[in-house]
DNA sequence: AAATAATATATCAGTTTGATACATTTGTCA
DNA sequence: TGACAAATGTATCAAACTGATATATTATTT
């Protein structure tokens, strides 16, 4: 029996990956990221904690996430660490600080992005639903298929609004860089679609036999 | 100016999201998911913490990850509550623990197949310093995308060799559902070289200017 | 025979999440 | 105008998970 023909899913059919995987480098340094998050968006321009937050949920959103739990404790050491200032610019009884990138955080921000990425990653609940699927039949695979269908197709729309508004801000910098992460979205939410189709068409053709 | 007209990536653009987004249900419930995929894992056949850790960064790399430290404390628990059971495989003075489910082990797994995914997320540093890219140049940027793009044709390489050996397997039933993620990976994978050509495109169009 | 790789269990500090608490300001509509 | 809901804003916490590491044995290569 050669490597290739041995099965890489269950010891029944002698599991052996066809493939020496020691070196792909998968699970790398957990590293901070928050950092540099929070960096680049005071690159842009200063704002609050919260207004990172509702950045992080809607133009990061597609391929990053961050919750105030470490949002706010992580700015507070940015400006231990001299990276961001503070500024209080509260109005009458509500709290309000507006944060802002020194030249130290600017120089902190720089040499992180020369740096090569450490790690991408997806984690597709529907995916692990799908795989553990046996338990649930051909009938549970399909409502998850669904559902997970009609989330893309969601987000799609979301996306082309947005590939539509930035075409008018081109001519700015910034939102050049913005607009490839947009592709990047459509051009996957796409291809997601895409398998839906495919893979409840191959159930089909599995139901038949 | 109309709501559409708005930029959605900064203030000085009047920054507004053109879609209400919070409804989008983003970030739901963290509840533990380390518990399903130990069962599920299970539910293929008896195995040791060591292979599951194994299985998780070969079978599942694509879509999920784990590592010892969620591994091994979940298994205790998953024990304690019934839901695995232990059994002393050890050789000589090696340890070796293999972990059976249980009929209660499958309910619980059985009941969370049944339920929606809760949460599908991308986590990619690459787009990350994409998006930040500004105080790095379009150099920068591209060596970027070269970097995931060739990371990209490696995940290929590994998941077409996948597709090609489960062929042999399909008749098993759970390996059917493995099919299927394994597809779903390869179309990823191919959209993601497909936006790596056209970013670069992109960034030679606009350097001209 | 020695060195290296693979198998195996286990723990820990550091990071992040999702939820929640609390308070004020703005917007809506009757 | 006044009442109510929604948005703005800061902050914290338990629970979950990661990446690294420690430790030890067995299998494989040189």
């Amino acid at each position: 029996m050669s490597e290739k023909e041995k099965c890489i899913s269950c010891k029944k059919c002698n599991q052996k990956c066809p493939m020496d995987l020691k070196g792909a480098d998968r699970r790398m340094a957990n590293s901070k990221k928050m950092d540099y998050v929070l960096l680049g968006l005071l690159s842009h321009e200063p704002m609050t904690g919260y207004e990172m937050k509702k950045r992080l949920d809607t133009t990061l959103r597609f391929f990053w996430g961050g919750s105030y739990g470490s949002i706010y404790p992580t700015l507070n050491q940015l400006e231990t660490e001299g990276k961001v200032t503070k500024e209080d610019t509260s109005s009458n009884g509500r709290e309000k600080i507006s944060y802002s990138i020194t030249e130290s955080g600017k120089e902190t921000l720089k040499e992180w992005l020369k740096k090569p990425a450490e790690k991408d990653e997806l984690r597709y609940e529907t995916l692990l639903k799908l795989f553990f699927g046996n338990e649930n039949g051909f009938e549970g695979a399909k409502e998850h298929i669904d559902c997970f269908e009609e989330k893309c197709r969601n987000e799609l729309v979301v996306l082309n609004m947005f590939a539509e508004n930035l075409m008018q801000y081109l001519e700015n910098d910034t939102h050049k860089y913005y607009y490839l992460t947009v592709q990047f979205g459509i051009k996957t939410y796409e291809a997601y679609l895409d398998w839906c189709k495919e893979a409840k068409e191959q159930m089909k053709e599995w139901e038949k036999k």
